[in-house]
DNA sequence: GGATAATAGTTAGCAAGAGTAACCATATAA
DNA sequence: TTATATGGTTACTCTTGCTAACTATTATCC
């Protein structure tokens, strides 16, 4: 329940935060590492990746599901446009601006994700698959939290 | 192993990392959120909770373990100073910068405590003590990996 | 049907937080 | 004593996010 550390007790969920805090800009740093080697950064990545696996979104589908505002998104979508990495196609309204992945988007998406594996694989070694599953659950409980 | 998502496998370790980057922002605005109550900001927190928890440091100590740059841990040491939560005293050296926290600072620390206290049993609901604990070891191992 | 609401997206401007490069001062080693 | 290493700062830039205010289009309500 609790450790102690230098005569002060740190409950497990204070741990627990602080760890989650000190693994972020690590984990980005390296991240954005590896994306450089493609002339990418996370936030474009993440968009990529969302269109890879959900096909065309609108704005605000990818903003929501990242927790980020719109304006956020629009500025990534146009640096991704100008790479010619996605493109814009009809939507139900005239409002509605969808976007999806260009043949070279999807092309990129595929050779990036090999550094991508790579690097994951790196540092989740000695984390077995079964925890990695749980850990995935909680990880996913946490956010519906926050997100309620 | 894999999971199916529209046709697409998807290696258990690319949905750790996409979950972990998931978390991070709802988390992060959440928790400035609670911050900003006390006009503090996560920087500036976990230098706070770091001067609490080790006592007198210098700013390489800080930045080697929160794993940024010194220019970083500059910055955000200044902006405590005038709030007059930290304060310098004497080093091993001249070029030595030792820092703590000055009374008013450790007040500080223990208020905000119990308004993060209170945000972090919110968002780990239902979350066994002893996941966390797991967890809290995994993203340790994970830290370490990235670190080397 | 026309006024009002809501929705999708953009623009402009700002802030937090981080990085790099170059520098000063002090201390250590050769 | 000269060269190198260490601790810290300054100046500048970048990424990523936010809010507020806006346009354009669609939906709703009276």
């Amino acid at each position: 329940m609790l450790t102690i550390k230098g005569g002060i007790p740190i409950k497990s969920s204070q741990k627990f935060f602080h760890q989650l805090i000190l693994l972020y800009r690590p984990f980005e740093n390296r991240l954005n590492i590896e994306l450089n080697k493609h002339e990418l950064h996370r936030a474009q990545w993440t968009i990529l990746y969302y269109l890879f696996h959900n096909g065309s979104s609108t704005n605000v589908e990818i903003a929501h599901y990242q927790g980020v505002e719109k304006p956020t998104i629009t500025r990534t979508i146009i640096s991704l446009e100008e790479k010619d990495y996605v493109k814009q196609v009809k939507g139900k309204d005239r409002r509605e601006k969808r976007i999806q992945l260009t043949p070279k988007g999807m092309a990129v998406y595929e050779s990036v994700r090999i550094t991508i594996d790579e690097f994951e694989e790196e540092i989740l070694t000695g984390i077995s698959e079964q925890e990695q599953q749980e850990t995935i659950r909680i990880l996913e409980a946490i956010r519906k939290n926050i997100m309620n």
